[in-house]
DNA sequence: GTCTATAGAGTGATAGAC
DNA sequence: GTCTATCACTCTATAGAC
């Protein structure tokens, strides 16, 4: 990716989040970048195709990352103790998009739309499997899995909406606070 | 409130809700409406005047039915079921408006932002003094008090983005399941 | 109260020079 | 790769007839 392809998604994705998708104009992100708008569409196909880069990136780095949280743990507490954990960490280390992806799906043509949905999907399923095998072993409550994944999965992306790098509380600090309130939640 | 003020009010809850509010505009509504976009004028300033007025009511609503719903409890954790229950509740049944409500904020006027989220900011204070009641007395564990009621109110109001009338969950269902995990992250 | 007509500004995107 | 210029369109909001 050329530096130029870089600096206009950041500047995108800065904009996305603070002011919103349908709030921000081609010229805003070209001033940002200190080029103008036109020349945006060297890079990228359209305002929607920006978004959709944006959000595919982060889609595929969350799953990236949570696979590799989770890898060679064994007992499903533990792994779903890494999941939550490395669920909170991602969203708070890369706020901005994660908040992005999480609120302007709207914005997406039909087929982008499908695409990053899957993904998200896929995604859910990774935990929903996880909860499903503690209540089969019997180490976690009776529960409505999908229901309950749902309810994780907004909570731990909640922190991306109020936290505020440098504040009263680390990434780990919350981390560890999620960690608990759903391991009891559960078990 | 004039029946026909009332039909906009409606018809642009659900297009903000469906398509957003920079995405909507004064002649979808206008449309769903079936009068012409000049006339909405006669009855809202503005098009922002008008997503103001959606959150307005809603908060005040909301807040009317947390307090009724708690008064007259004795115990904390009594109270603190039945709050959470009223949120849950409240923002299933009127699932759109709610939605609109989080995710339109910045749509507002600077004015009316500060406005809704001196509502919304009263509103969690709610929360957090029952929070800090229970974990003073001894019946809820140590704990993050804001931390906490962010994540308990994240938790609750997600239902109202994925949660289907009709669909295989009752509302009371969903309060139900809410309200066991909370508890019992808590105490 | 609702209409038609339009002002006035901004939008995403493209053409073509350099 | 970036620029200037512009197209074609949409938007919110207003004026004034009825």
């Amino acid at each position: 990716m050329s530096e130029m392809k870089l600096t206009i998604k950041d500047a995108a994705t800065e904009l996305f989040y603070r002011k919103g998708y349908y709030a921000t104009s081609m010229s805003e992100i070209a001033k940002a970048c200190s080029i103008q708008k036109a020349s945006i569409y060297y890079h990228y196909e359209s305002k929607e195709a920006l978004l959709y880069y944006i959000m595919e990136n982060t889609m595929d780095d969350l799953v990236t990352y949570l696979s590799a949280s989770i890898q060679g743990l064994t007992s499903v507490e533990e792994k779903v103790r890494a999941a939550v954990k490395a669920h909170v960490v991602f969203h708070l280390n890369r706020q901005k998009e994660n908040f992005v992806a999480n609120t302007e799906l709207r914005g997406l043509s039909p087929e982008h739309y499908q695409d990053i949905v899957a993904k998200r999907d896929a995604y859910e399923r990774i935990f929903q499997a996880l909860l499903a095998q503690g209540r089969d072993e019997g180490v976690f409550d009776e529960g409505d899995v999908k229901i309950l994944s749902y309810a994780i999965l907004a909570l731990c992306t909640s922190g991306a909406f109020w936290f505020q790098q440098g504040g009263r509380l680390s990434v780990d600090d919350i981390a560890e606070i999620y960690e608990r309130f759903i391991l009891k939640g559960i078990t």
